[in-house]
DNA sequence: TGGTAGAATTTGAGTACGCAAAGAAAGATA
DNA sequence: TATCTTTCTTTGCGTACTCAAATTCTACCA
C-alpha cells in the first residue's frame, strides 16, 4: 500500500514538474534509455520491455515524441519488421535540460530523507520485487543518460 | 526508478488478478477504506485524500462502483455540499471474496522475497516518502478491511 | 441583510495507457 | 517452392485517470 501511494504521489510531482520540459516521467525515462544506449536507437520492443510498457504503449509514446522531433524512426536494414526508435539531437538537449531540475528534484526528495546507507537498502529491497532487478538495465539509468548527453554535446 | 518500476509490474499484477473479481486496484483500496470506516462511509474529498486522487478522479471511481451497487451515495444531513459514499453489501462481499486472494497474492510476491524484519524496513523506509505515512490511513488498510468484512458477516 | 470568499462536487476535454485483433515480414517445415 | 508458425508493429476500442471550469452550498463580514 504504502509503494502504491508513494508512486501515486511521486509520479503526480514528477510530472508536474517536467512538464514545464514538455515531457512525461515515461517520455523522460524513454529518452535516457535511447541516450545510453551506444547508438542512440533501440528496437520498439526492447524499449517496451525496459520502460514495462505493452508494444501497443510504445507506439503510442513514440508517436509523440516523434511529433515533438525527439526521437526519429529508423528502419533496420536486416529484418524488415522492426523499427528503431532513435533519439535525435534535440531529444538529447531536451533531456539534458530535464535532467538537470529532475535529478535536483530526485536529490532533494531521497536526500532529505535517508541516509545513503538507507537509500541502498531501499534500492535492493525494491530491487527483489519483479521486474524491478537490474536485469534490463541499470537502476538508475538518467544518470547515466546524463552523462551521455553532456557527451553527446561535446563538453 | 525502481520503485516505478516495482510499481508498474505489482499495478499490472494485481489488476490482473483483481480482474477476475471486476475490480481494479483502485476499486479494491476504495472499498476497504469505506469498509474499515465505523460508518461505512466516507465524504468524496476524504477519499480522495486516503486514495491520492483528485475529486474528480474520486467521481468517477464511484460513479463505477456504485454502477455496479458496490457503494451507494448518501446526502449529509448538516451539509447539502457533500455527499458520502457508503459501501453496501454486496461491496462488502465483493471485496472480501476479492480480498483472500489479493492478500493471499499478496502474501507470496512479500513473503518469498523479504524476512520479516525487511519487509518492516522497507516499509518503514516507504512510508518517510511523501503521502506515504500513515497520517491518512493505516499502513495496509485491507488487512483491517477483512476483519472488519468478516464481522460484519457476522462470522 | 446582502455580498463575498472558500469548500465539495460534477462536468467537459484531453491524455496515457491496456487489451485484443490485424498486418507484414522472417524463419521453419514439408 | 509453398505453407505455417512466430515475431514485431500498428490500430480500434475501452478505461482510468488528469486539469480546468462550472455549480452549489456554507461561512464570514460589513
Amino acid at each position: 500500500m504504502r509503494l502504491l501511494r508513494a508512486h501515486a504521489n511521486m509520479t503526480r510531482d514528477f510530472n508536474a514538474e517536467l512538464q514545464s520540459h514538455g515531457l512525461t516521467v515515461t517520455d523522460f525515462e524513454a529518452l535516457s534509455r535511447l541516450a545510453e544506449s551506444p547508438t542512440g536507437s533501440l528496437r520498439r520492443v526492447d524499449l517496451a520491455a525496459a520502460l514495462r510498457l505493452t508494444p501497443s504503449g510504445v507506439t503510442r509514446l513514440l508517436d509523440g515524441l516523434q511529433g515533438c522531433g525527439l526521437v526519429c524512426k529508423e528502419a533496420c536494414s536486416t529484418d524488415a519488421r522492426v523499427s528503431y526508435a532513435h533519439i535525435t539531437d534535440k531529444g538529447r538537449e531536451r533531456l539534458a535540460g530535464a535532467a538537470s531540475t529532475h535529478l535536483e528534484a530526485l536529490e532533494g526528495l531521497f536526500g532529505e530523507r535517508f541516509s545513503p546507507q538507507e537509500l541502498s537498502a531501499l534500492c535492493e529491497l525494491l530491487g527483489r520485487l519483479p521486474g524491478a532487478g537490474g536485469d534490463e538495465g541499470p537502476a538508475c539509468p538518467a544518470l547515466n543518460a546524463a552523462d551521455g548527453v553532456a557527451a553527446a554535446k561535446g563538453t
